[in-house]
DNA sequence: TAAGATTGAATCCTCAATCTTG
DNA sequence: CAAGATTGAGGATTCAATCTTA
């Protein structure tokens, strides 16, 4: 089973490399990116987690952090007092923007430039495939809670207009 | 980039599922797996370190821990004596045959049951190319140390008879 | 001097307990 | 009481420094 030993290597690999180039571990980009990747660069605690597949806890541990560095800020959420928005900050964007090209000429590296185009495409359809296994296993409802109305930019397009 | 989500997801969800059926984490178990396939149930810290995708200071640590439970021994190479060796004991083994099933069926439902025959065929061409990359950015050359000569059985075969 | 290995300190993650709000 | 979130303690991981031997 050489992708168990894939499992094992490439987390770490990517994250080795996110360390090694950037100021920030593969997972708190991960957290920042998918702020970024949000209306109003903002989302309440417990989605953030899910989406970074982190447990709350993890999450606020390490939200803390960047809120230290003044890239995240907290405020409880006005409709639902149990929920906390997090929103990145202006200089959390600027970060964003400067670590994502080194985030992916990371996957580039990795995983993308050894792979051939089909490979790619199939590659694409498995991990869609498991992921969604993995979800079924804890299925859970929907939540809602107001986010500021402006059209922020997000940055989940970038770098993928540079041709490989 | 939705291999980036499955490289995040997927080898915590292993790592859980490990912790929660067996007493060992994923990487434990690695290790005392890499053993338990090597000849003599015993190998020198620095190549089991390269198997388990583990820094030198990693295993050490974890080789410490795993050796208080009397699952592995370290003894210093005869013939080289910055060498150390790792041997798996008896308990250890005991431990492998116990653990490699639970281990199996859990690659099995989170990786191998979502994907038809062909796609697992592919993510094995996949994993072996990307891990073949990964490797070539460490290039290094070969060690030698004697191993026991008995022919002790490994357990890297256990579960490839259990039809899916 | 470099390879193999270990150690300790600092950091990170997990788990269980807690707090607040609906 | 359950959901969302946080906290602190205990374990695990990393990084840099060290030790030993070829």
């Amino acid at each position: 089973m050489p992708f168990v030993g894939l499992l094992l290597k490439l987390p770490h690999a990517l994250d080795a490399a996110m360390r090694r180039s950037t100021g920030l571990n593969h997972f708190e980009y991960v957290v920042l990116s998918a702020l970024s990747d949000s209306a109003g660069h903002t989302r309440p605690m417990s989605e953030l987690a899910e989406i970074a597949n982190a447990s709350q806890s993890r999450l606020s541990h390490v939200v803390a952090k960047l809120e230290q560095r003044d890239w995240v800020r907290r405020a409880s959420c006005p409709t639902n007092g149990r929920v906390v928005m997090a929103t990145l900050t202006d200089a959390g964007y600027d970060e964003v923007l400067a670590t994502a090209p080194l985030h992916v000429d990371a996957v580039r590296a990795l995983v993308i430039d050894p792979l051939d185009t089909s490979q790619l495409e199939q590659l694409t359809a498995i991990a869609t495939r498991i992921l969604s296994a993995l979800d079924d296993e804890h299925a859970d409802p929907e939540k809602e809670c107001d986010r500021p109305s402006d059209t922020t930019r997000t940055v989940g397009e970038m770098g993928k207009d540079r041709g490989r």
